[in-house]
DNA sequence: ATGAAAGCGCTAACAC
DNA sequence: GTGTTAGCGCTTTCAT
């Protein structure tokens, strides 16, 4: 019988098969294979040899339950579909990159309890530190981020107190700075569409901001529609078509988020109201799907880069991480687009 | 001094600890755990107790190693930003749910040496499969995938030789019925405009079936055009308004993708353009987004959420794993939207 | 129903 | 520069 030259092993392979193809002792296999301590060229040769004509893949299991180091850092975030986050993950992997450590996405969808049981089936793996979205968590998930003796950075939300460091803008700020430039472009009559999901908070906070704001200028909004699932952007179409029908007479259109927004600005434009002149339209997240429309909403930045960049920093220990309650509140760009005048 | 009921620990906490706490063995403590075992009730509520009044989560790392079961499965895909994969990953999760396995996921960006890394990296981890996108791997990257000695599921593409099991459809024959659409509603003179990425297999073979049945009809595309990179929506009105500027007698343009295909659709509107009248436009995926546009291109759906659970039931082994070289190949359904009559 | 011993595959710490 | 020893925190297996 011939033999193959290289079958396919039935069980993974071990530094003592790469020791044994060798002639090196496992413990020298190791440290080149991780490049530490001083290994002589000849002996590196050889065991790097055995180890790619073996195929060896290291087995991290072990290396971590014996050094008690793992190179992951848990990220928790509520969608992926939300066009916000994959932003946010590509700051944090370009910043961890040449760190050693490796992020690993954990989706919420919103849900508390589904975040507790992500949060502790992460923690669960020993990762080197969390970055997590928001500030508002069951209490039991507060007690594992307290207790995990890692750095935990909340991301997205300041408005809040933080287990440990936050990094985000204020979106109370940012709801009132909205409406403060509404107010000054001279419109009056607003409505606001959004989401129905109770536990968006900061959609809400963004919400609160901007009613405070207008309370303060002696207005209030005149009509409000919200929504859950589906196309955001049929969604904005729809909602709006349904607001405007029942509220001829506003002249702002608020949306807690660019691509509802984007909806609006669609429906709007195929039935002929003129934006911004008869309708100012206004959304959240300068998303870049609005470079493409045919009119610019005003939106705001929420400097998603940023904080995925600056959370990483954080745990990768590039920036002098303060101790516990160290904040970082980033300042969102308001972007007139062409819906606010002046 | 006063007794701090529970100081943040400095150390984790091990099964010896609750097993203190609780006065049973650890392996008692371990079996109560995993509900394994007969455990009395009583044993049961005392450990199930201490574990949660301490705060203990159980390390993972050490629970792999001595059990040599992992529940990671590796999900492996090109871009998050792509509306495509978070769909897919939506199946994954979803039918992995109640499987006691968990999704993993890795980003390659179209790089196929980061690919071969992300996999390397990922396999270290020892997980229970792997799930990857595309039948397009470097030679290190095939060489680890079949000596990994788990089920491995290539997915959205089965136009090739697979590892071992492959989901998806084939991409030159959507690339064929799309053409064979387009001609049989009677256009003539073809655009193309696609991506640049020289590593975006599945859009290359849709491109190269499309021609293919241009070519049995007699025809051949009269113009083209590529990007890399920006704005998706932003891209496609602007290669749309560069192409039809370059060959106004085209009658219809085919997209490689719904994002660029809703960019040329508005860039067309906002010209004055009649779509179908005038021009038909066709992309590919049949995106939610598309449901909000004004007017509907043709396009077709590429069965991600199906393609998602099947691949995630093969690994979880509810679906009879046929073995090596199984292919399930789905059907996409052509949309013809507003753009294709008859 | 519960416990004791052995060991998963690696690395820290120390010898040589 | 290289090897030896002793665990890391669990689970498997076997004994009681």
């Amino acid at each position: 019988m011939a033999k193959i030259p290289l079958p396919a092993p039935r069980r993974m392979l071990t530094l003592r098969d790469v020791s044994e193809a060798s002639g090196v002792s496992e413990m020298t296999v190791s440290r080149v294979l991780r490049n530490r301590g001083d290994v002589s060229g000849g002996t590196r040769e050889r065991v790097l040899e055995a180890a790619r004509a073996l195929g060896y893949v290291p087995n991290k299991i072990a290396g971590a339950l014996a050094s008690q180091r793992v190179n992951l850092v848990a990220v928790i975030i509520p969608s992926l579909s939300n066009m916000v986050f994959p932003e946010v993950m590509t700051g944090i992997s370009d910043t961890l990159e040449d760190t050693g450590l490796q992020p690993v996405v954990g989706v919420t969808n919103y849900s508390p309890e589904r975040e507790e049981s992500v949060l502790y089936e992460m923690l669960s793996w020993r990762p080197s530190g969390v970055i997590i979205a928001g500030l508002e968590h069951t209490p039991a998930a507060r007690a594992m981020l307290q207790n995990a003796g890692i750095p935990i950075v909340e991301i997205m939300d300041i408005d809040g107190t933080p287990v440990d460091a936050a990094v985000g803008i204020s979106h109370r700020r940012a709801g009132r700075q909205m409406a403060e430039a509404i107010i000054a472009a001279g419109y009056r009559r607003i409505g606001f569409l959004g989401t129905m999901m109770p536990h968006d908070h900061r959609a809400r906070k963004r919400l609160a901001g901007f009613e405070e704001a207008l309370a303060e200028a002696g207005l209030a909004l005149e009509d409000r529609e919200f929504y859950s699932g589906g196309s955001a952007l049929l969604k904005g179409r729809e909602m709006t078509e349904a607001m405007l029908a029942r509220s001829p007479d506003l002249d702002f259109l608020y949306y807690s988020n660019d691509m509802i927004g984007a909806g609006g600005l669609l429906s709007c434009l195929s039935k002929g109201i003129a934006v911004p002149g008869r309708l100012g339209l206004a959304g959240f997240n300068g998303v870049e799907l609005l470079d493409g429309l045919p009119c610019r909403l005003a939106t705001m930045d929420a400097c998603r880069l940023d904080i995925g960049q600056i959370a990483a920093e954080i745990i990768a220990g590039k920036r002098a991480h303060q101790g516990l309650g160290e904040v970082v509140e980033l300042m969102p760009k308001l972007q007139p687009g062409d819906t606010i005048r002046g």
